[in-house]
DNA sequence: TGAAAACCCTGTAGTGACTCCAGAGTCAAG
DNA sequence: CTTGACTCTGGAGTCACTACAGGGTTTTCA
């Protein structure tokens, strides 16, 4: 299987499966005669196995001790739930913080009136210097610090 | 007002208070004799914004845009509206897709028996392997892509 | 047959928004 | 007078790609 092939059939793009590659996350695969790569059917399994992962918004290095748990079957590999927890407490953090967001741009939204015609009195503007100067915003209230990523 | 009393006041890291200054972001303060920066209220102010602005996970693009709005009052300036709708789009998006995130990783999490003793029979790896080679799993159901990012 | 398009290779640089570090200067307290 | 906290500059590192330059190879089509 050449590169396009197997990024066809995995959806990733033929530098991404390279970078894996550089990075160690995917074995150097054979080399045809004209030097192109040559992926077994082992790749695609891991490649895919790396997508899922990456999918669940996995950094690279979770997913690099999750291959090597894959790697040493039988052995004992107290790391994988301990990741996957990690994982979904990122993903709830971010998830808060998001729903948060969201509300906030739609008050700061709703605080334009006529942003189009006439800029100086632009509902947006105002709030969010209102926001640096500390008062109470639409978005944030009442000296409510955001904190932020 | 030197550049620890700022981060301070802001809860910014004074990094990043002087790349946001090479960034043209922050305008480049006075300095005192010894050559330590030297801020205003003025400062104080604007970096508030910055920060209030990147609370709501707009890209410094688009903090820049708004800016320069701010430093052109009177004038008509309708990105503004556009660029909040867009930033709240993209949070839009991303809650989703964070949420759909979440219910993935929980079921993930539920099928790992007793991963910390023997990491042969690890559910997690399982699953994952599993969504690797195609077939229904846990997190991702039948064949359903996720879209990642 | 020949030329163009499509694919492949390597290596390097760029992205965003910081973050960290080295190496040096400055200042206040004990 | 020394220690430690603060400041400066400039450059490199982070993450997970993405884009590109500059070359070689293969396929396709006329």
């Amino acid at each position: 299987m050449r590169i396009k092939e197997l990024s066809q059939a995995t959806g990733v793009d033929a530098e991404t499966i390279r970078y894996y590659e550089k990075e160690g996350l995917l074995p150097a695969p054979a080399r045809q005669e004209n030097g192109y790569r040559d992926y077994s059917d082992r790749h695609l399994e891991r490649l895919s196995f790396i997508r899922h992962c990456r999918a669940l918004e996995m950094p690279l290095a979770d997913v690099r001790r999750l291959l090597s748990a894959l790697d040493a079957p039988g052995e004992p590999h107290p790391d994988v739930d301990r990741l996957v927890q990690a994982q979904i407490d990122r993903v709830r953090a971010r998830l808060e913080s998001m729903r948060a967001l969201e509300k906030q741009l739609l008050l700061l939204k709703a605080s334009c009136g006529r942003c189009d015609e006439e800029g100086a009195d632009c509902g947006i503007l105002k709030e969010l210097v209102a926001a640096a100067h500390g008062e109470a915003c639409a978005c944030h209230g009442n000296a409510a610090q955001v904190t932020g990523t």
